[in-house]
DNA sequence: TCTGGGGTCCTAGGACCC
DNA sequence: TCTGGGGTCCTAGGACCC
């Protein structure tokens, strides 16, 4: 195999590893070589861990408590989510990652696709990513490795890989057939980009256990036997881009979530008003951040009962006569809702805001009997209570329903937090001279 | 008493991702 | 006793229409 790729598309997955844990570090080197979980909202499960603690076996999504006693033993860190902290660095990253090629779509918080439409001949994708992943971590402090090829499953399939390389990078088109081969063969199709538990299973069923059985199915003869997406997955694994377009502007989000688990539970619907208020001034501040209004308003709760596996969820849904993003509109309609759903008595575990049917911001507005001026005065207040939380915080200014201690009784239990080192100054580091 | 066939739209729920 | 939060897409089934 030729050690350039020829004038073809290229797509770069760029992935921070271990990320909160990484952005952790970066601030407190006491936690360098220790072994360190993260902990999810409400300290319930481990949604992050170092090389250390993978090692010991802390499993990714598994609820706390259950590791509790082996952090102990081991001597393992855990920590809260500091997501004031994983924003600011996730910014500062996906900034400068995008000036590296053409194009980028942010993908998650620690992850993104860079593209190149055609990559230049005579170019080394490997030296590359090298370069890329060098600057990142000169200017940011944080790991990454990269996989580079032709679509965006294999990319991921590359980043996975990536980990075994001497540069943490690992580019695709300029692997010779055999090392190709010999990965598709070690990885099983559980560990592709769309195969989940479920899928795995039914392929296992058929004897389709491995990338390298799975590339040689018949596209069409998938689709027929298990579903489309599976079907996509093989034609991306075969080198023919499907997920996503080169030039295509990545796609407007459609809806919008705000929630979060009480930390003990709550029957007072003042309490429960109070959540709902906050999750959805926060909700509103997002869809305004997309310059998006709504057309659907919906808020849920739920209750976890002893012996069931799963909570009970309840939902209530409202189209809006008009689309809006004002937050006080928008927290009077999640209020009504509330009033029809809320049953005296039960103890909620969960609150949550739900924003549908999103419009550019703009369209459609407006009826016979709204006066413009009110429009104009809604979104003027929304607007300057977006200005109050990014110059004063979130506490700063909010809209409340009832409490106003802090921590509200429902807050989220985050026992472990780490200082917000970047996005607040009273958290600012310290060095002694 | 008899009671088709095909289309669309909506919703709930599942599967998957990080 | 203690199990996250925020998304996307697809599918099945019901309601409705002609």
């Amino acid at each position: 195999m030729s050690s350039t790729v020829s004038s073809l598309p290229l797509i770069a997955l760029v992935d921070v590893n271990n990320f909160y844990v990484s952005c952790e570090r970066l601030f407190n080197p006491s936690l360098a070589v220790r072994p360190v979980v993260v902990l999810s909202s409400n300290d319930g499960c481990i949604v992050a861990r170092s090389d250390e603690a993978k090692a010991l076996g802390f499993p990714m999504g598994d609820p706390w408590f259950r590791w509790r006693m082996l952090a102990r033993r081991s001597g393992t860190i855990a920590l809260s989510s500091n997501y004031e902290l994983y924003g600011d660095m996730s910014r500062r990253i996906m900034r400068l990652a995008s000036g590296f090629s053409d194009g980028q779509e942010i993908y998650s918080i620690d992850e993104c696709f860079l593209s190149w439409h055609p990559f230049p001949s005579g170019r080394s994708a490997t030296r590359t990513g090298e370069a890329i992943r060098a600057d990142l971590e000169r200017w940011t402090g944080l790991p990454v490795k990269i996989g580079l090829a032709g679509t965006r499953t294999l990319a991921k399939l590359a980043t996975h890989w990536a980990r075994t390389r001497p540069g943490s990078v690992l580019a695709w088109p300029e692997l010779s057939p055999e090392e190709q081969a010999e990965i598709l063969c070690r990885t099983p199709v559980s560990a592709l980009w769309g195969i989940g538990p479920n899928r795995a299973r039914r392929l296992g069923q058929d004897g389709i256990r491995n990338a390298a059985d799975l590339v040689c199915c018949d596209p069409g003869r998938i689709a027929d036997r298990f579903d489309r997406p599976l079907a996509q997955t093989v034609h991306e694994l075969q080198g023919r881009p499907l997920f996503g377009s080169h030039s295509s502007p990545p796609p407007a989000r459609q809806s919008i979530l705000s929630s979060r688990s009480f930390g003990s539970p709550v029957t007072d619907p003042t309490l429960l008003a109070d959540s709902l208020c906050v999750y959805m001034g926060r909700a509103a501040e997002k869809l305004r951040g997309d310059g998006a209004s709504a057309l659907t308003v919906g808020i849920w709760l739920e209750n976890r009962q002893r012996g069931r596996s799963r909570p009970v969820r309840e939902w209530r849904l409202q189209g809006l006569a008009r689309p809006t993003s004002d937050s006080r509109s928008l927290i009077a309609v999640a209020l009504d809702l509330l009033a029809s759903l809320h049953e005296p008595g039960l103890p909620y575990t969960k609150s949550g805001v739900y924003l549908g049917d999103l419009v550019p911001a703009g369209a459609g507005s407006g009826n016979l009997f709204d006066h413009p001026d009110a429009i104009g005065r809604e979104d003027r207040l929304s607007r300057l209570v977006d200005e109050i939380h990014r110059r004063f915080g979130p506490r700063g200014l909010g809209y409340g329903a009832g409490g106003l201690a802090h921590p509200p009784a429902w807050h989220p239990k985050r026992d472990f937090r780490s200082p917000a080192y970047t996005t607040d100054w009273h958290h600012l580091p310290l060095v002694r001279a």
